[in-house]
RNA sequence: GCGCCCGUAGCUCAGCUGGAUAGAGCAUCCGCCUUCUAAGCGGAUGGUCGCAGGUUCGAGUCCUGCCGGGCGCGCCA
């Protein structure tokens, strides 16, 4: 189902009958506004310009043309050229009467299921997560769960910080803890102050900081023992990040992980490989590749270190190992990189270098899908009261108790408001972002986002817990729902076409990776509900039976849909709130 | 210095391949509960789309310059 692309095909058949060349595209779009129709196709004017005649007469000879019969009531002429099409009421609800008996909501899959590999989240294990994680966890998730659902397959990747000088530190003083504590989970229980003590401990002890070092050596070269620790601590560590992400509700588990240190062995031979393609070159005793392709307009190339003077590798160096391996033997069609904008050069940097060398083949996508950094109210990045950084697991337990305190004011009496707390609560967090513009820096707000005014989790998932006490209250299975839609007056023809319209903003943001358009439609859908709900009665006894029927299947298709949509953002709803 | 991103209502944000009178929410004001959850709905007020040019039938959207803010720019990741 998409309304857009019958009405695209279809005027482009009515084009190319009226002489109009293919390169013209019939720009087919929902209406802007109220009175422009359901749909609008704005192709004719830019068409006339290109073969010198006269936009309206043109859209005339479209609108002969176009055979719509079935699915439009009229289509209207308007302003310099501009084709309204106003869509069939009963159409209409009968692709709304099949979408909500279709298991996967009428969707259409994609047309060419991919290999995508989403790498997104990626915390340093050295230490706990914090809100830095926040955003590419989220938005990276989503993107996970609506490309699956459109029927691509779907390769988590979750390039966790697991090796590097830091950890030999880290060890040294993990070693030194198991003798006098009992277990390494009782001391790595708080990941910050463990980092923070053997930080401490480095500094002002030189011969633990000989010890830190030689760690990280005899780490590199397979030290048995020390490799046992670094697994130990690595293990406890990610339990903390899987706590994390089933808080959180983000699907990533211990399968997904593929860390830094995996590809260790293949680093050498990947510089190697630049060096023998004349790409990497000695400069300051470093291993550099230089990029005219990213060259500044002075012509000087863009510097991309992949071995440092004492021989140590760098993030770029994993990088492009983990790019090749994605492309090569994961066989990705698309690879996405959920990363912080402040990235943006070091990711072109690898792309390119990885085109160059022939890691990656012309026709996989590689896509860098940044964001922006979240902000606190004062429009800086967001910090404890101390200017500390604030931990994720702090975060959501803040929450959760700020969503168990608005909702049970606003219902003493509810069950299970723990659960119904963690859900408001976790998903406000996320949908806050989410709905955001990704590109975008956001300003993090707990009033606003806890709210049930505007475009909140709240707000959404209260009107699907308002649908579920419909049919509480006639006590039905909205599975079992019979009898006819028909679609009587505008605020139901209008949430149908809005029902209709989920497979279109899917489509766009499983290209653009933009998760707020789905955020957008879905607000637009449940305020297009609150409209019908309002000016349509369902229960009443005046209601007749075939249109209180109809409405009730209107219902369904609705708590589906945001059900789903919320799903596929990660988010959670309830029966009752 | 160079590069990338951003600048839309008092605040937080939308605005899709250039399209019709630039839209929501909050805040402010006015209405609507003997009626399916008022955690809702309807209405009003509020704009030199940072500034100046340009491209064209048409620019918040594309191009150039400037102003203002953020971030990045070879041995951290």
């Amino acid at each position: 189902m998409n309304i857009r692309e019958q009405l695209t095909t279809r005027i482009q058949t009515a084009m190319t009958l009226a002489g109009i060349p293919a390169e013209c595209r019939p720009m087919v779009a929902a209406a802007k506004k109220a009175g422009f129709g359901d749909y609008q196709a704005n192709g004719a004017m830019g068409a006339a310009k290109k073969m010198g005649s006269n936009p309206r007469e043109l859209a005339a000879k479209i609108v002969e043309l176009a055979e719509l019969d079935d699915i439009a009531d009229k289509l209207e002429i308007a302003g310099p050229g501009f084709i309204n099409i106003h869509l069939k009421p009963a159409w209409l609800a009968e692709c709304v009467a099949e979408a909500e008996q279709d298991k996967a909501l009428a969707i259409n899959p994609a047309a060419e299921p991919k290999t995508i590999v989403i790498d997104y989240s990626s915390p340093n294990l050295a230490k706990e997560m914090h809100v830095g994680h926040l955003r590419s966890s989220i938005i990276g998730d989503a993107l996970v769960r609506i490309l699956s659902r459109l029927g691509h397959k779907v390769i988590r990747q979750n390039h966790v910080g697991d090796w590097g000088t830091q950890f030999g530190m880290l060890i040294a003083e993990l070693e030194e803890t198991l003798q006098t504590d009992a277990s390494a989970a009782m001391a790595l229980k708080d990941l910050e102050v463990f980092y923070q003590q053997s930080k401490a401990h480095f500094d002002a002890d030189p011969a633990f900081a000989d010890k830190a070092r030689e760690y990280v050596v005899k780490l590199q070269s397979g030290d048995a023992n020390i490799l046992k620790l670094w697994e130990q601590f690595k293990q406890i560590s990610l339990e903390h990040s899987t706590d994390i992400y089933r808080k959180l509700n983000v699907t990533l588990t211990d399968a997904d992980v593929c860390g830094e240190s995996f590809y260790n062995d293949d680093l050498a031979p990947l510089l190697q490989e630049l060096k023998d393609q004349q790409l990497a070159v000695e400069d300051q005793g470093a291993q550099v590749v230089f990029l005219a392709e990213l060259a500044d307009k002075e012509g000087n190339p863009s510097p991309v270190i992949i071995q440092k003077k004492g021989g140590g590798f760098l993030y770029a160096t994993t990088d492009l190992a983990a790019i090749r391996y994605r492309a090569g033997t994961l066989g990705a069609d698309r690879i996405l990189y959920f990363i912080d904008a402040r990235q943006s050069l070091h990711m072109q940097q690898v792309f390119t270098l990885a085109r160059k060398a022939g890691f990656v083949a012309a026709e996989v996508s590689l896509e860098h899908h940044p964001f922006g950094t979240m902000m606190g109210a004062d429009g800086k990045p967001f910090k404890t009261r101390s200017g500390g950084t604030v931990k994720l697991s702090a975060l959501l337990d803040e929450a959760v108790e700020r969503a168990a305190a608005v909702v049970t004011a606003k219902n003493p009496e509810l069950k299970g408001a723990d659960e119904i707390a963690r859900k408001v609560g976790i998903g406000a967090v996320k949908y806050a972002d989410l709905s955001k513009t990704r590109t975008n820096d956001y300003v993090f707000n707990w009033d606003t986002m806890l709210s049930f005014e505007g475009n909140t989790a709240p707000y959404l998932q209260y009107a699907y817990t308002r649908i579920q006490s419909i049919f509480r209250k006639a006590d039905i299975d909205p599975n079992d729902l019979t009898g006819t839609i028909v679609l009587g007056c505008e605020q139901e023809k209008s949430l149908a076409i809005k029902l209709l319209q989920l497979g279109e903003v899917l489509e766009q943001v499983a290209q653009d990776a933009m998760p707020h358009l789905l955020c957008t439609y879905l607000y637009d859908l449940a305020s297009l509900y609150m409209r019908f709900y309002e000016a349509c009665p369902i229960l009443k006894s005046d209601v007749a039976a075939d249109v209180r029927a109809s409405r009730l299947r209107l219902c369904h298709a609705v708590s589906r849909t945001l059900a789903t949509g919320l799903d596929m953002l990660g988010i959670e709803v309830s029966e009752r709130m």
